[in-house]
Formats: C-alpha cells, sequence, structure tokens
DNA sequence: TAGATTGTTAATCGATTAACAATC
DNA sequence: TAGATTGTTAATCGATTAACAATC
C-alpha cells in the first residue's frame, strides 16, 4: 500500500479509510436528517472515536473544514464519494451461488452504493440457468469468456474453499482488480490487485474468546 | 479489555485474537494433512506473518513449544481451541429471518466450531411458523420469554439498523452476553457484554478506496 | 473582538519485529 | 556435541491522542 494517493504521496493506512466508510454513513444520515454543520467532535462521538482522529483522517486529503465553524455536512460528504471512489458505478462478479452469495446479491445497501452484480457463476447444475434479477446463473466454466466480454473490477468471492485460490487465478487473467474474500483461506494475488478478506468464523472465535475469560 | 485473562494479568489484544483464530484453523488443517509437528516460521508462512507474532501471540497463554522442534500439532491446537473458548457449545439467537440470517442459520462451518442456532426471531407474518431445520421462526414479540426460559450466550443481529439498537437492549435484559452486529449501526451495549460488528459496506468502500488509486 | 473549531505538530501509546540467550 | 527453534527482551515502527497556533 505504498503507492501515491491522489497527488499525494503519503501512505493512508487501512484504518483510515475504514473510519472513512464510517464517516460517509453517518454524513449521509446526517444529510438526510437535515443537518448542515457538523463539528469534528460531533463526528467523532457519532462514530465511537476521538475528534483529533477525525481531524487527522480528513486532513490527509484536504482542508474540507472551517476554523471556528465545522464542515458542511452535504460537501463533506460528497467529499468523502469522491475519495472512496463511491462516485461512480463498480461492476461485481460473483462466484458461488449459495445462500451467502444470494444474500450479497439481493442486498440492496450495495446497488444503492454503485455495487452492482453483473455476473453470477456456480458449478451446481440446479442453479445453473436460473435467474436472480436480470442476471443468469452461470456455470463458471463460461466465466472466463463472458468477463471478458463484459469485464467488472470486482470478484466476490463466496465458493468453497477448496476452489478460492483457482477462482482468483481466473479473475487475475479477465482483469478483476479487487477481490472480496468470504472463503476461510489466504488467497494468492497478483501485485496489481486488491484483496479485501471476510471471515465470520474469527469474529464469531474471536467473541467466544471474550465470553470465555 | 482490562479484564483478567485465564489466570494472566496482560491485556490481549483483539489483533491477536484474530490471529489465535487463524492459528486454529491453520492447525486444524495440518492435523487433517497428518502433519505431527509445526514451527513458528511455517505457521508464520501459512498464516501470511512472521514467526516472531506466532511465538509472541502464543506466549501470552503459555509455553506450547519445544525450543529446537517446534510445536506439536495437536497439542498445540487443542490449547488454542481451549483458549478461544471453543471447547464448549455455544447457543446462539438469530433476529432478522432474511436473506443473510438465513446463510448464517445454514452455514455449517459454525456447527462444526460449536455455535448453535438455536432461536430465529422475525417481524414477517409470512416467515412465522417457518421451520429451519429444527428451528421454528417466531415473532420477536416472543423473543423475551422464550429466551428468558431457553437462554443463549449469543445473539445474531441482522435486522435492518432502525431495529438494532432495541433487539440489543431486549438481549441485554435476557442475559446474552456477545453480540454479532451485520446492522450498519453503531450500537450501545452494557459493560458486560461483547460486541463484534461486521459491516460488509465498509469491506466494499475500502475496495473502493484502492482501486480508484 | 471573543468564542469556537480546524489543521498540524509533537508526545504518547501500543503493536510488530529483530535479536539472542536458553535449551531441546 | 551441533543444529534448530523457542520464549522473551529490547528496538522499531506506526497509529492515536493531546495540545495549540491559526483563523473563521
Amino acid at each position: 500500500m505504498t503507492r501515491e494517493i491522489q497527488g499525494n504521496t503519503e501512505k493512508i493506512s487501512e484504518f483510515t479509510v475504514r473510519r472513512l466508510s464510517n464517516y460517509f454513513r453517518i454524513l449521509r444520515e446526517l444529510e438526510v436528517k437535515g443537518v448542515t454543520t457538523v463539528s469534528s467532535a460531533r463526528l467523532a462521538e457519532l462514530g465511537g472515536i476521538t475528534s483529533a482522529q477525525v481531524r487527522k483522517d480528513l486532513s490527509y486529503f484536504g482542508n474540507f473544514g472551517t476554523r471556528g465553524l465545522g464542515y458542511k455536512v452535504t460537501e463533506l460528504k460528497d467529499a468523502v464519494i469522491r475519495i472512496l471512489g463511491l462516485n461512480h458505478r463498480w461492476g461485481m462478479a460473483l462466484f458461488g451461488a449459495g445462500s451467502l452469495g444470494h444474500a450479497l446479491f439481493f442486498h440492496n445497501g450495495f446497488r444503492e452504493d454503485g455495487f452492482y452484480f453483473t455476473h453470477v457463476y456456480d458449478i451446481d447444475d440446479e442453479k445453473i440457468g436460473t435467474m436472480w434479477r436480470d442476471v443468469e446463473i452461470r456455470h463458471v466454466r463460461e466465466a472466463e469468456d463472458r468477463l471478458r466480454a463484459a469485464p467488472v473490477e470486482i470478484g466476490v468471492l463466496t465458493t468453497p474453499k477448496e476452489s478460492a485460490q483457482e477462482v482468483v487465478d481466473l479473475m487475475a487473467r479477465v482483469g478483476v482488480k479487487g477481490v472480496l474474500n468470504f472463503a476461510p483461506k489466504r488467497l494468492e494475488l497478483p501485485d496489481n490487485m486488491w484483496l479485501r478478506n471476510v471471515n465470520l468464523a474469527v469474529a464469531l472465535e474471536s467473541l467466544s474468546f471474550y465470553l470465555s475469560l
């Protein structure tokens, strides 16, 4: 994560990026409520962090506030949208049409943020041919050709862990740049791809640890 | 997180706990493969971290290795199981029988780790009365009485964000101690409860950030 | 002008890593 | 004994927080 960021040479930590994503949700809610101005102290309160943290996070990307006044909600929200790259549409391919894949595909929040599934692949003949909204579930053997013809930026991986790596290799071949992985498996990716792992077992097991104290 | 841990006064960071959960999966796989002994260097390689990190994480909980030899796979796996509290059965209540709740309920990995859903609640009359395995979906208004009669340690929250806080309050009243929250909402909990948030929008939006670089 | 709040620097805190004596 | 690898201490790195001059 040493690449240049929007004309800025500083390295942005993943912690900062995740908080940015939270600021986005908070600001969107404030905007809906008709709040026009917000201070770093208020944002911090809503986000459960410190105001210094808020100001520091934002300072990596520019001067969005006004001393003595705070931040204009809509203005800051729009800035955060641009920073996160949510000002355009992202195409996604889903690999694994199981119940988790189904839940993700039909989750409306993603579309509202601009993340659209345009491909769904599985290997189960029972599922192949089924329509999910306007997307037909295809056999994964068709994936490579179809993704070359209609590329996407993001691949979402909900297959069993045994096939996760080969699916990632396929994604690499067709130019997918980001992978959201739900398989409990460490994946090897080329340097020009980004990976985000979501491991629900880790979440539950860490709860279990604290409950056992 | 300042409470005593298994007779040890050191504070265990959440980073360590999450890695422990990964060691567990790695060790289980090694055991299946018939590997009997493993070094911190090999564990580190499989986990994508450093060997010093592995040794440090384990050292918080005891001396599990043998100098010159490494760790006995089964022995260490069993130790990690005890540390994580995976050596007993955890009862879970699901709030929100939507597609994400469905995916979690039917995810076999959880049962294999000892996490069992014994309650499912929703407010949709279409769903109430439906059986998921041997669990009947009930109206959330029955939850309080039923959870007092048959308590659980963990609550899993997949309701819309608007009702998340009131469900947590209910959980607190019936003695739930851990919450796995999928609603994109900051929740207030009493000090004697533990919270783990899983926010899929954060995962996607942070990918979007790096893809936009 | 007085009060409020940003943007930023310096201090602190905590997590990771390197190094190595202990020891199998 | 020689080689390997742990457990632990000290050094380093990076993230968070405190503090405050700048300024609306």
